[in-house]
DNA sequence: TTTGACTCCGAAAGCGTTTTCGTCAAAAAT
DNA sequence: ATTTTTGACGAAAACGCTTTCGGAGTCAAA
């Protein structure tokens, strides 16, 4: 049963420990055939490793940790569950397992960095909700703990990370509107603490700019990524004279809340104006009308960002070698149409 | 730095490595002079105790695993990131981890426990979605595998379970109807194979029975779990002669899709029929009107389940000595009133 | 025949804890 | 004064694996 070690294996064909052990971890030196021995009897006695001697002698704990991203009593992903999903059945694959760790403050999480970087438990760290000017860059770096980052900071150009082409993704949905005939396209972004808010802001101008249409700073409001913040981004907004005919807005969440204060103002949301959110979240296709937005392979960004972990934890890459942009694609729904003729 | 071990504290006090073991793990044959000298030693060279050796030795690997409840290639639990924080949370203050697990499918999750079983590399599994006749219960008690469920079954009597008071949420739901005024309430229920679904088709009944009105069975409806199921099951309520003035649905989820429902008929939520979800979803507060629904401490209920696990792994207590309900609590928005006169 | 290279494997020393058992002095009981 | 008990600690064997090193055997080249 469970009592299986490398040691019942070794005395089954007669060879040593070291040899059953140097077999399955695939060394060279091991003849083939007796390896193929190894592997029969290993799937016969149904024999695990126990991971924690592995672990202990190896000096790899072949563990990766996940920092949830977890500020201000506030947990509002919708994505968790599918970025762990991805990072989780990436490390099964190989042996590794995925441990959640969770910081409750800036502080809090230094603190766990300190002492993850004494003891020594985990092989790596994933980070996400990166800001703009991010100091956990350099704070892991300087504690050499390796990790991989799920989103850009402005000095990240020697770390490894995920991100979503956030500019390309805002230029794109941009054009979708021009494309749609509108020319007065207003943009909700987010707090500017957060490197993606700038991005997007600047996918939206260049879309914009190369469109030749004249960029209104009016058009720019900053809301906080929820969904008030929405609701006042788009208050201000439905105050100019001169009504923007399309919203595109940094997050879903922050959309709702557009769409809240559009229906406050007796508006409907893809008729006086469209608009477009961020996220793809599937909430957005339980309102009315259903809300256009952009969607990013979740799972799959969670397995890349394991897997580049697992490159830079075996020294196979170095962290700038690691840095990965993926892209969202448009996801029509009912709010983005053509601007009313008689605007 | 890193390199402090047992032996660095032991050579430091003059001791030897097992009397700072026994002491650091509070065996009484220590004396409490030299523990306190352990202690600050401890502290003063930042040591971290390596947990593989420990686990090693032990034979305990301090390590719960959190099975993710993963079906269908879906995943709808907002409520996910909540969880396990509250778990993560309640297991570092014991130094025990947190690893998750995906099982993709039925056979999947139980393949995942056989390997489990033979390969100790957990202490325990807190497993999800229980549905009404779950077998995963029986399982792994034949595995031997130490678990607490999210959710109880048929045949959990001798386990270990954590669940809310679905009967009592949905009764006192109803009840709440009732003192609005309303006599004609229908309840959307989810599909007979989860427990929950009965126990909240209880509620109702007990409800409406105590106040001594007549079950319509055609005021019961099943729907799927989700968007789509809760506009179905809507549809079907409002092709009634006689229309219910409220709806009680099984979830938040649900709960929306009636709306969308609603509007479709040209009713408005709220007005010409109440209706309450159920979860507490945020997002629920982000729709025209808000939703009313019921929440739960999920954090709370994440830190119960990791401690009762850890009690039952500790071998302190009986599986069926750790069984938990935990009450909802109504949180009115905009779609529960009184029903109105001219009907 | 010697030398060298190459292939394959075993011996053994770790990895850093825990835990059992034995020891020895001092305190308590006889 | 002798025995028994108690308190406090050390020695040492695990826990199950990895990894380095060396050695035996084979084969081909010198």
């Amino acid at each position: 049963m469970s009592n299986s070690s490398l040691k019942s294996i070794a005395k089954k064909l007669s060879l040593s420990e070291s040899t059953v052990s140097r077999a399955l971890n695939d060394y060279k030196d091991i003849s083939l055939s007796t390896k193929k021995l190894v592997n029969e009897t290993v799937v016969e006695l149904g024999y695990q490793p126990n991971i924690f001697a592995r672990r202990l002698a190896s000096g790899n704990p072949e563990c990766l940790g996940f920092v949830i991203p977890w500020r201000d009593g506030q947990l509002n992903d919708p994505f968790l569950g599918e970025l762990m999903t991805g990072m989780s059945t990436a490390l099964t694959k190989i042996g590794w397992d995925l441990t959640v760790l969770v910081a409750k403050s800036f502080e809090n999480e230094v603190e766990l960095f300190k002492k993850l970087s004494m003891s020594k438990n985990l092989s790596g760290l994933i980070i996400s909700r990166t800001l703009r000017n991010d100091e956990r860059f350099k704070i892991l770096k300087d504690l050499k703990i390796p990790f991989v980052a799920h989103g850009r900071s402005i000095n990240c150009s020697t770390s490894s990370w995920l991100d979503v082409d956030n500019e390309s993704a805002f230029f794109d949905m941009t054009k979708h509107f021009i494309s749609l005939g509108h020319r007065k396209i207003a943009h909700i972004c987010g707090p500017n603490v957060y490197n993606f808010s700038i991005q997007r802001i600047e996918g939206w101008k260049k879309a914009l700019m190369k469109s030749g249409i004249q960029i209104k700073s009016e058009f720019l409001q900053v809301a906080d990524l929820s969904f008030d913040g929405g609701k006042i981004a788009m208050d201000k907004l439905l105050k100019l004279k001169d009504l923007p005919t399309a919203v595109s807005c940094v997050s879903d969440t922050v959309a709702m809340g557009a769409m809240q204060s559009m229906r406050n103002h007796n508006l409907s949301p893809g008729k006086e104006i469209s608009l477009m959110g961020y996220d793809g979240l599937e909430l957005g296709a339980w309102i009315d009308p259903p809300l256009s937005t952009m969607t990013q392979p979740i799972q799959t960004v969670g397995k890349n960002l394991a897997e580049m972990l697992v490159n830079l934890v075996d020294g196979k890459k170095k962290p700038s070698d690691l840095q990965k942009l993926v892209r969202a694609n448009i996801l029509r729904r009912a709010t983005d149409n053509s601007p009313m003729t008689t605007s």
